[in-house]
DNA sequence: GCCGTTTTCGGCCCGACTGTTTTCAGTCG
């Protein structure tokens, strides 16, 4: 019985054998296929499903990159945990190389170098052998290598044990970016800068920072971002481009362009890189090349670079409408705009209540309360301009209260509530946030459920079951009729823990067949359903609903994030239940 | 090794910067 691998273990490996054949092809006629095992890893690494699951149901040729050679690789891998083809591929290569490539700089040929010329072979402790060697001056006297060389990695491999592979969440990156921003503008020749990359497409973790600026003095422009204050190392600088660290270990990009070309620039920078790719190869078949300068014609006599001030332009010139920056992912989104089909996603002022709020009425959780009262929740929530709202606090701890308990907190909670509405200040639906047990029992007595409107129903415990016995539990706990959110659905925390396992295929055919709804958790390290989830729920017609989960008012104004995820998973108005107004809304309460 | 709005063969995105090798390879996004 072999261990079972996952799709990051996978996407690795593929990566491995690409580094492997880079090393073997002398000469370029192997450059595609190189590349070919780096696109599927990056695929992989994206897939929204198991690749094994994939596997047992015949479907591996449906993800991208993934043709018939790979697949049958994969398929001995899973059957047997080893892929002959592989190991012959990387036998004679040292283990440790690819430990080496970890760290920023060193790629397949500098990694084999290394290790070969230090006799280091064994991955373990290869790391702290190569900085002990690095001080001893031993690199600098391998051919191709010196001084500078030798710096950078001993540099490059402080940065990353302080670092970490650890990616920014969107809320840091972007303060990050905005203090940059500000730095930018102070010199009259930046006409206009953006956070672009990732930032700007709203991916849920941000690995660099990236800036663009529009200018025409773009010499000055990188001088002064030289000079940004919060700089604690320069990593490269050109007549275009620059990259700075900054005071938290992160890596800010920048690119500079004239005016007249920065529509290119905006979109090159966006990305995505798969999506810059496609694009490309969507340009190349109508005879024209991109870049962050313009569109050439190729088969002219003299191809004449033509620029875009705008990205519409720049877009509307290669016959595509205008692709929101959260769509830019190549998973389909430039055949829709090519044919007019891109969705209309959903958007911040299109949501009308917030249901998922933690008030500070003290019902004896077993999880936390919020900090403010009802009625400065309310008043928040007025002030976003919402029509209506639904408190869920955490059910009361079952171990701290007897049941007759539970009814009268749950009876005086109600009556707070009903005197909110007498106010007739909002329609106010009185909800409660309840633990799914590992038994897929509510952690709710039945005759209190009966004083609630609605209940979100969550996993808090008991993260690592099997995927057969977390699934039966969500069913058992959504199955019950005012069960009708499921709450942060996969309870992954970015950077902190993964999600649960689930069987999505039947969750989801059951939040079809019972009209559940799954939530789309706006707290900044869930952001839960991930996008590629929602996309999926999309796909099969499954309504979600954007909550924001606050303990306090000022996380109220994290819906943004939420709505964020929804639009990258291709969510237009009509698939976001709290979007509709209050008379239509409380139809599915 | 993958893939198809001219193709089941013959293509495969495009450019940046660094360090070191005096003309370019390696790495990155």
């Amino acid at each position: 019985m072999h261990k079972n691998m996952t799709n990051l273990e996978i996407a690795e490996l593929l990566r491995s054998v690409a580094a492997a054949y880079e090393l073997k092809g002398k000469g370029p006629f192997n450059r595609f296929k190189i590349g070919a095992y780096q696109k599927a890893a990056d695929s992989i690494e994206h897939s929204t499903m198991e690749l094994k699951d994939l596997w047992e149901e015949g479907k591996l040729d449906q993800v991208p990159g993934i043709g018939s050679a790979i697949a049958k690789y994969l398929g001995e891998l899973f059957k047997t945990g080893k892929v002959r083809h592989f190991h012959s591929v990387m036998q004679d290569l040292p283990s440790a190389m690819f430990t080496f490539m970890q760290v920023p700089g060193i790629g397949a040929k500098i990694a084999y170098k290394l290790c070969q010329e230090l006799k280091i072979h064994e991955e373990k402790d290869a790391l702290k052998r190569l900085e002990e060697l690095a001080k001893l001056g031993k690199i600098r006297e391998i051919e191709g290598l010196g001084t500078e060389s030798e710096a950078g990695i001993l540099r490059n491999l402080q940065e990353l044990k302080e670092r970490g592979a650890a990616r920014m969440l969107l809320p840091v990156a972007s303060s990050i970016a905005d203090d940059i921003l500000v730095w930018l503008k102070k010199t009259p020749a930046v006409l206009r800068a953006d956070p672009l990359g990732s930032l700007r497409r709203h991916v849920a973790t941000v690995g660099d920072v990236d800036i663009s600026v529009a200018s025409d003095k773009p010499r000055e422009v990188i001088e002064h971002f030289k000079n940004y204050p919060k700089k604690v190392r320069l990593i490269e600088a050109g007549p275009h481009t620059s990259s700075i660290l900054v005071t938290g270990g992160a890596q800010v990009d920048l690119m500079v362009q004239p005016p007249v070309s920065y529509g290119a620039l905006l979109a090159h920078f966006t990305g995505s890189k798969h999506h810059n790719i496609a694009l490309r190869e969507f340009a190349l078949r109508r005879g024209l090349s991109l870049s962050e300068y313009g569109i050439k014609k190729l088969r002219t006599h003299n191809p004449e670079l033509k620029t875009y001030r705008t990205e519409d332009e720049f877009y509307r010139e290669l016959g595509l409408d205008w692709i929101e920056p959260e769509l830019r992912e190549d998973t389909g989104e430039i055949e829709a705009s090519y044919h007019h089909k891109l969705p209309k996603l959903v958007k911040l002022e299109d949501i009308k209540g917030d249901f998922h709020l933690h008030s500070s009425f003290s019902i004896h959780t077993s999880h936390d309360e919020g900090l403010h009262n009802f009625a400065e929740m309310v008043k928040k929530a007025e002030s976003l301009g919402y029509e209506y709202l639904g408190f869920s606090e955490h059910n009361p701890s079952q171990s701290g209260t007897t049941k007759n308990e539970v009814l009268t907190l749950l009876k005086r909670k109600k009556e707070a509530i009903e005197k909110l509405k007498s106010a007739k200040i909002h329609h106010i639906f009185n909800g409660l946030e309840v633990d799914i047990t590992p038994n897929g029992k509510l952690a709710l007595p039945n005759e209190a459920v009966d004083l609630l409107d609605y209940m979100i129903v969550s996993v808090h415990s008991s993260f690592r079951l099997s995927k057969s016995e977390q699934t039966k539990r969500v069913l058992a706990g959504l199955s019950h009729p005012k069960a009708k959110i499921f709450g942060h659905p996969t309870g992954r925390r970015l950077n902190k823990r993964e999600g649960i396992e689930l069987d999505w295929e039947k969750i989801f055919a059951f939040c079809e067949e019972h009209k559940k709804l799954l939530e789309i958790n706006s707290w900044y390290d869930r952001l839960d359903l991930p996008d590629n989830l929602v996309r999926e729920a999309v796909k099969r017609g499954i309504k979600m609903i954007i909550n924001t989960d606050s303990h306090q008012l000022d996380h109220m104004e994290l819906m943004r994030y939420g709505v964020f995820v929804a639009r990258r998973g291709w969510a237009e108005k009509d698939d976001i239940v709290n979007t509709l107004p209050y008379i239509e809304f409380k139809e599915i309460f």
